[in-house]
RNA sequence: CGGGCUAUAGCGCAGUUUGGUAGCGCGUUCGUCUGGGGGACGAGAGGUCGCAGGUUCGAAUCCUGCUAGCCCGACCA
């Protein structure tokens, strides 16, 4: 993409109205504009992240034998009436009349939807496991939306449902979901710890949320050290051995990792003091079993072996996809700018001439920028009639992880500069070798 | 939902106390010079002063009502 020809907002100043760091940088960045409290747009760059996160959540559950859907973002009121959580929930759902004024909802979460597909399609146990999920728009009518995407009203979010025939293959189903989470976050450049969690108005006993340490945080957590340094690396796992999903289950699970509503400072006390640890995080996903809570009322029920009709056992496990951005952004950033990780940078290499109306620089760039698409290292090429410095606080503003600059002074030698975002060092290379250089950072991405 | 605050050009703000028809910086447009970290000079464009009503010869400014947004708290993927 040529800059000169991008939609790229950018802003020179804070924005009043955000307070913390990644709400101000998306803004500044361009990314987002609030539409109303806690309703974004998302502009071009922000909407680019965005989708590369949703490609790296989708490709991460496929990976893991869960099957892609969608679901629509407005539901009937009857069905929640069936759950009995069309009472329970409260003001945080957004509630609608359609013009024969029947009651509706903007879905704020879908078990209900999901349960009335299944009962309505399966019914042998013959068809389980069964794992099927959603990334779509949600919204809760939050009293205090803020932090921007970090806790908007309506948010873009990954949520899955399991279907399983007892207890045994649903906490599979729950391992399973472990594993493929610290994958996803893994790969998106985050550590994000498992921590025992509350249920909340879902229900349920099994849970675990997945947070991300940032000093915004909204929680407060506990944590034994020695979690910071498990990593699934380069692990080949497989999804269908139940006993393997619960052997990595138990080494996340091991070490002490609480949010202030499950802390227990006994345990906490318990670990050697050098390695108690305790900040604020952010969560990006939950993960529960919940049982039977919604086949039963629900009436989806599956025949056994036996042919009894057996409600089937549930778990829901939930990713923030828009949250995640600005958890990211949280997580990574410095005075100048955003830090993207390779794996969900907009633009996988800037390119900025210096000179831009110079034949030798503009030549350069041109050459530069060809090769760079053509072997799949989306640049964004700044050629806008800018000085260095604007084009360079841009850059660093937001976050491609590469740089290469062209100027008069390098082509003389042949050659240009590439520079890493989080680092700051440079190397000179001849533009060959930067194009390489790139093709083995991103090789493995 | 309790408490506090704000609303003036695309963004950040001054002007409101003491009423006289709106200003600064950034951005933006054009031109010239410049050209390795938000450059300089010159010339422009851009505002129903959140909305409605009231007081007044006259309202961004005073009064009433409303709306929207932000912050703290409670709450929360």
């Amino acid at each position: 993409m040529r800059l000169s020809r991008y939609f790229l907002p950018v802003l020179k100043e804070n924005p009043a109205e955000a307070q913390i760091v990644s709400h101000r940088l998306m803004l500044r960045a361009g990314m987002i504009k609030q539409a109303t409290a806690g309703i974004y747009s998302w502009l071009p760059l922000g909407f680019k992240v965005l989708r590369r996160l949703e490609d790296i959540v989708h490709e991460e559950q496929v990976r893991a034998g869960h099957i892609p859907m969608l679901m629509p973002t407005l539901q009937s009121a009857d069905l929640w009436r069936e759950s009995g959580r069309y009472d329970d929930y409260g003001e945080e759902m957004l509630r609608i009349k359609d013009r024969h004024g029947r009651d509706m909802l903007y879905g704020p979460t879908n078990e209900e939807l999901i349960t009335d597909i299944f009962r309505a399609h399966v019914g042998s146990y013959k068809d389980l496991p069964l794992t099927l999920y959603h990334i779509q728009w949600k919204f809760r009518d939050e009293v205090r939306p803020r932090f921007g995407v970090m806790r908007g009203r309506e948010f873009f979010m990954k949520d899955g449902y399991n279907f399983d025939i007892d207890q045994d293959a649903a906490i599979h189903a729950y391992d399973r979901h472990m594993v493929s989470y610290l994958r996803t976050y893994e790969r998106m450049g985050l550590k994000a710890i498992p921590m025992r969690a509350d249920s909340g108005p879902i229900g349920g006993d099994n849970t675990h949320e997945f947070l991300v340490l940032a000093e915004t945080g909204e929680s407060e957590v506990f944590y034994d050290r020695a979690i910071l340094d498990l990593t699934l690396g380069g692990r080949d796992v497989d999804y269908n051995d139940a006993a393997q999903c619960a052997a990595i289950k138990e080494e996340w699970t091991t070490p002490y990792a609480r949010t202030d509503e499950t802390h227990d400072s006994d345990l906490f006390n318990a670990i050697p003091a050098e390695r108690r640890m305790s900040s604020r995080g952010i969560e990006v996903g939950q993960i529960f079993y919940f049982g039977t809570k919604y086949s039963e009322p629900m009436g989806a029920t599956v025949a056994n072996a036996e042919g009894e009709k057996v409600p089937v056992h549930m778990g829901s496990h939930g990713i923030g996809v828009s949250r995640l951005v600005g958890a990211i952004i949280e997580a990574s950033h410095d005075d100048k700018g955003i830090i993207w990780p390779e794996a969900v940078t907009p633009y996988k290499v800037g390119i900025v001439n210096l000179k831009q109306g110079d034949a030798e620089a503009d030549a350069a760039c041109e050459a530069l920028y060809k090769e760079l698409t053509a072997k799949g290292l989306e640049p964004l090429y700044d050629d806008r009639a800018e000085r260095a410095g604007a084009k360079f606080a841009t850059m660093d503003l937001i976050g491609l992880p590469w740089r290469i600059t062209v100027g008069p002074r390098g082509l003389k030698n042949g050659v240009v500069e590439l520079t890493s975002r989080r680092s700051g060092e440079s190397e000179e290379l001849v533009p060959a070798e930067a194009v390489a250089r790139l093709q083995g950072i991103y090789a493995g991405i």
